[in-house]
DNA sequence: AATATTTAAGACAAGTATGTCTTAAATATA
DNA sequence: TATATTTAAGACATACTTGTCTTAAATATT
């Protein structure tokens, strides 16, 4: 797998946050209704993307959690790593330690290069354009067939 | 992490193997004490790539485990599909079952490429041509390092 | 045939990721 | 100020991955 679960479900509510344009605050109880994810686990998983300021959060009636900044200054590459970490990015794809140019395994050349890839292409993309396409082209971003953007 | 554990671990013992040009069983003991892997669970790894008849394997003494066919003809992916399955190659980024061309999330064509580019680096490269490389670039294959080619 | 060696198979233990539940702290509203 | 609502924090439970150990089965060698 390469993003973990809890990636995933960060990934999905920042993409939900990210449809609301207004930046109003949205409960985690009503993300995790609309995105059918545990509440509490939610609820930890968000606390990690405000604990690095992508989110803000407001406790109290009408509170809940918000982008901490407009949607198209958020990459994904900036939610998974602040989940996942950055060692899909830096770790050998053999797990050796020290693996680099100089001191390289056999793949490394050709993972390097992949690698790269994938962090480009979390790099180029932001929570905005991708909620936007989501929301026109009327796409899921949870198992449920009833999923609606707000 | 892109790839497990045990993966990883099966991936590094077919480099061994594939650096023994000639197909001599190898005893899996020997591979643990050289790779630095425990023995029982490099066992069961092992046991996945002979179930697939990626090696074959032949018991008592003088026995042990080598590949099948020639090293240039068993690609990583091969490896990798034995052991960790397709679905990193077949899941969505976002995990939504169903998702694909038809019934796609906001992530899926970015994804599909990238996972196209994971695939493609996997199956343009073989063991031999990647153990080939390690021996002749003396590279490790494993996080000791003391570590020799036979 | 007997023995030593080696893989096969499966039970079990430890560690990590995932998921649940309870209590505390903060805050808007009345 | 009191109350209801909501996030924060952490204990606990479950599931999966990783790692260990024991016994069985196969086979080369003597």
């Amino acid at each position: 797998m390469l993003l973990s679960k809890s990636c995933v479900y960060g990934l999905r509510a920042s993409l939900f946050l990210a449809s609301n344009q207004n930046s109003e605050y949205v409960s985690i109880k009503e993300l995790s209704k609309q995105l059918d994810i545990s509440f509490h686990f939610l609820t930890k998983i968000l606390q990690q993307l405000t604990a690095v300021d992508l989110l803000k959060s407001l406790k109290g009636p009408n509170g809940g959690v918000r982008l901490s900044k407009p949607g198209d200054e958020i990459t994904l590459l900036d939610v998974v790593v602040a989940i996942d970490g950055d060692d899909l990015f830096q770790e050998c794809v053999l797990g050796l330690p020290g693996c680099g140019r100089e001191k390289p395994c056999p793949l490394h050349n050709i993972w390097a290069a992949t690698r790269g890839d994938i962090r480009e292409m979390l790099e180029t993309n932001n929570l905005l354009d991708m909620a936007k396409k989501g929301k026109e082209g009327n796409l899921r971003i949870t198992a449920k067939g009833d999923f609606e953007w707000v």
